[in-house]
DNA sequence: GTAAACTCTCTCGTTACTAGAGGGTCAAGC
DNA sequence: GCTTGACCCTCTAGTAACGAGAGAGTTTAC
């Protein structure tokens, strides 16, 4: 099948499989005599794969890895968790970074009227902030 | 001043500095006779300023809103405070996308053995997705 | 037969910087 | 007078992960 029917099969839009396969995530595909690049369902299902993986906030090399990990059956299955573990890791990270601007920005928003005076302790808040 | 004290008072780096005022977020610096960039103590402060917004999650563009805002006092407080309530809805979508991405490497974690058999349900898991 | 739809490669734009090249300026020390 | 080092300058390129669009060839449908 050609790239738009793989693309609508899988969900990743063309562009971005033919980006896939330019930074080496993908190997590069076979081409018809015409020189349309060809795919087939297992190739659709590693579009798949990429695409939940990525979904669920891996980098492009981190899917790299994993799709390696899958290729290679003989690998522990220590190292898939290892990595899935430290991107939940990562995740927690971002979250607790997230919940910090939140509560400062709630903060802020509650000591704002909001109204159609031009005094909002937001602005002076920002210039003039306490450590935190 | 030049550059490297303002950048050394305000925590932003020098060229960081020199990155906002080519992108306008800063207007152009006044200079020396020798071509060196003079900062006083209010560029100092509207350092600081840029660098607490952008440290909330401002975008560049938004905390060049919010210092519009801030310079023009006739602006009605309810302009900040939208502003502000739409970053807070910005990180809660970003809050609810990273808190299901990780119920969902969690499941997969503890479905996983984690030693040295090649066997793990995460790339099973990712090959063959449920809907979510 | 032709027009729409699809494919190709290539380049640029996005966000918010950071790193580095190549070069000018300035003060201190010998 | 000269060098050394710490500054400063501009400009370019690279980062992540694509998306948009140009310009051109191919296939399909009517």
């Amino acid at each position: 099948m050609y790239i738009g029917q793989a693309a609508a099969r899988s969900g990743v839009p063309a562009k971005t499989i033919r980006y896939y396969e330019s930074v080496g995530l993908l190997a590069e595909a076979s081409r018809t005599p015409n020189g349309y690049r060809d795919y087939n369902e297992a190739d659709v299902e590693t579009l798949r794969f990429v695409s939940r993986a990525r979904a669920l906030g891996f980098s492009v090399s981190q899917v790299g890895e994993l799709l390696g990990l899958y290729r290679d059956r003989q690998r522990a299955s220590s190292d898939v968790r290892t990595i899935a573990q430290s991107r939940i890791s990562d995740i927690d990270r971002k979250l607790a970074e997230l919940q910090g601007m939140r509560a400062t920005l709630e903060k802020l928003v509650h000591s704002c009227h909001g109204d159609e005076r031009p005094e909002c302790p937001i602005l002076e808040d920002l210039f003039a902030p306490q450590q935190h």
